[in-house]
RNA sequence: CGGAGCGUAGCUCAGCCUGGCUAGAGCGCCAGCUUUGGGAGCUGGAUGUCGCAGGUUCAAAUCCUGUCGCUCCGACCA
């Protein structure tokens, strides 16, 4: 390719639209422009590394055994009602409108369409087992587009769905996917982990997020130096705080005293009362489906909500508001407690949700469901009546790994890839049932595997580059070597060596770029370190003079070769490169 | 949707608080000359409904109201 007869506008500064360097760089290598909040254009360059890893993907999930189908964008609505997830996952349809007024949908996913596929197409369990993969666009109406490629409207998944007959075979079809997804974040330069993570509402045992740790990145993840263990923080245990809670008991019955104008656990841990935040009951009201519930954690615990979701089986919930409590509790936000003495009648059968990290505490202080008033000497079992005792509270950097006992770290992360063994729940409610040998009809089992396409080229860049620009692992640069004559001059003997290199790489089948331009040399190196190319060739008089050419990878250091040379240089250093992303 | 910020040339921004000449700079773009190993120099040139709509005023980029868009923090997710 010449570099001036494709479309490659640079910037120099990064524009104010963007705030992570990632999505700087995309924009100001020329990679991709925006097209309004979400939506993106993927220009000559962007796209190139795109396909790459797209392909990348498409020839593991082949390996793999996965099988490549193309599902439409555009979906009915009734497979959606079917499932249920019009109602559940309304908030991220984008629904349209035909001349008709029918109501179609733009696909976030596509569960419902290829399980319809599998309800009518496959019906024998020796047509098991099954994996259909796509790469195709969807559509997500995100409450918050953000970070150019990381989050949007419109987006380029991998997604993969496994039918099997029985919970071992879908271990099987899972555990592949899980390699195949190491495979393929590997070859594509990443270092991407996986880690436990939270299944939400649906249930099942096995969920994991591959992750590229990055400040940027919207996930924390938790996991001891190790690796022995590694979890998203919605999902994330520990054996319990640094701290332990208090477990003596220090009087005979609760004791109200006064607290004026105390509504935080740091007030009450200061002057003048100094109770520490690890010897409070902290008490939360929550709203579920309309009913009230009573949360408790200590009170230098976090609320972790997903967990909460699992603990109450659904996701619709949300904390009470002032009024709400005040109306229940008799009290404000700040002196709530759960002690049954100080319960009105319409709160005393509210159920009481505690964290496990509360069990058998002690001499605690919580609110007195009076304001300005607290209460000491709490003894959990003998004063709250707990209705269920369930791991509620965020973990804490520090704290040691159920797992080996090593200390826990909190990253940030990128969330690349979901694979997840979805169970029945799709195939029941769309009739993918297949008959047994025994003659019996069954619902198959599922798993479904998501890839994020544009979003693993953002991580990339997000995790590889520096102050001058990308630095792209070779398996996914948009160009291998870019070579650079320093005088474009057409005939000039800088240009006949560049255009002769040019023609022999290219003829040996590199990706190559030729950067034709009539700029001074300044421009093009700068060009060539934002964008990223990993070989660069310079081609100019002064080596020239000495019958050679320099090569500079993007990320190592500058040597020089004899002209002659040039190309089976150029070839050896992208055989031993390649050997890397294997 | 709640909170915060920003919309002035293709890009980055100044001007706005305290209204007043022809709305500016750097980069980019066009022409010419010079230059040619890390975003060159000089000269000349083009480019703006100051996001949009109302209002206040003799006068609005500037003040007020509304509206649209973008960005960031939270809930959602590949």
């Amino acid at each position: 390719m010449r570099w001036t007869q494709t479309f490659i506008p640079t910037l120099k500064e990064p524009p104010a639209e963007a705030e992570i360097v990632s999505h700087q760089l995309l924009l100001r290598a020329g990679l991709v422009r925006k097209l309004t909040s979400g939506l993106y254009t993927f220009l000559p360059l962007g796209l190139r590394s795109l396909r790459k890893i797209e392909q990348i993907v498409r020839e593991e999930m082949d390996r793999a055994g996965a099988i490549e189908v193309l599902m439409p964008a555009l979906q009915p609505t009734d497979i959606w009602q079917q499932s249920g997830r019009y109602v559940t996952a309304r908030e991220v349809l984008y629904k349209v409108h035909d001349r008709a007024d029918k109501e179609w949908l733009l696909g976030p996913t596509h569960e419902e369409v290829i399980t319809a596929l599998v309800a009518s197409e496959i019906s024998s369990y020796r047509q098991f087992p099954k994996n259909f993969y796509q790469i195709q666009t969807k559509f997500r109406d995100e409450i918050r587009p953000r970070f150019g490629l990381m989050r949007a409207r419109e987006f380029i998944m991998k997604d993969a769905y496994s039918f099997d007959t029985s919970d071992e075979a879908a271990e099987i079809s899972y555990k592949k996917m899980y390699d195949a997804y190491t495979r393929i974040f590997r070859r594509c330069g990443l270092h991407a982990f996986p880690v436990e993570a939270d299944t939400g509402v649906i249930g099942g045992t096995l969920s994991h997020e591959f992750m590229v740790p990055a400040e940027t990145g919207e996930n924390e993840v938790v996991c001891t130096a190790s690796g022995s263990y590694a979890a998203n923080i919605e999902k994330a245990i520990s054996r319990g705080p640094i701290v332990p809670t208090p477990a003596k008991d220090t009087g005979p019955e609760p004791e109200p005293f006064p607290t004026p104008g105390v509504v935080t656990i740091d007030a009450l841990s200061s002057q003048p009362y100094n109770v520490p935040a690890h010897c409070q009951i902290k008490a939360l009201v929550y709203v579920v489906e309309s009913n009230p519930v009573i949360v408790l954690l200590r009170g230098d615990d976090q609320l972790n909500e997903a967990k909460l979701a699992v603990a109450l089986g659904t996701n619709v919930f949300r904390p009470a508001t002032p009024d709400e409590i005040h109306d229940l509790m008799g009290a404000r936000p700040g002196s709530l407690g759960a002690v049954k003495s100080t319960l009105s009648t319409k709160a005393a059968n509210v159920p009481v949700h505690a964290d496990i990290a509360l069990r058998n505490a002690a001499g605690m202080t919580t609110g007195a469901n009076r304001d300005g008033y607290h209460l000491r000497h709490v003894n959990i079992e003998r004063d709250i009546h707990v209705h269920h005792w369930q791991d509620l509270r965020v973990v804490k950097a520090g704290e040691v790994s159920v797992t080996d006992g090593q200390p826990l770290e909190i990253w940030r992360a990128i969330e690349v890839g979901h694979v997840f063994k979805l169970g029945t729940k799709y195939s029941e409610k769309l009739g993918a049932v297949f008959i047994e040998e025994s003659g019996a009809r069954r619902p198959c089992i599922m798993g479904c595997y998501g890839i994020g396409v544009t979003r693993t080229l953002q991580a990339v860049i997000e995790q590889s580059h520096d102050k001058d620009g990308i630095i792209w692992p070779l398996s996914v640069a948009p160009f291998e070597v870019c070579i650079t004559p320093l005088n474009a001059t057409q005939g000039s003997p800088t240009m006949v060596v560049a255009e002769s290199l040019y023609r022999t790489l290219a003829g040996r089948g590199v990706e190559v770029i030729i950067d034709d331009r009539d700029e001074r040399p300044g421009v093009k190196f700068k060009d060539a370190d934002l964008v990223g190319f990993p070989m660069r060739v310079n081609v100019g008089e002064k080596s020239l003079a000495r019958d050679e050419v320099e090569l500079k990878p993007r990320a190592g250091k500058l040597s020089t070769v004899k002209v002659v040379d040039a190309a089976d240089q150029v070839m050896a250093w992208i055989q031993s490169e390649a050997n890397k992303y294997l």
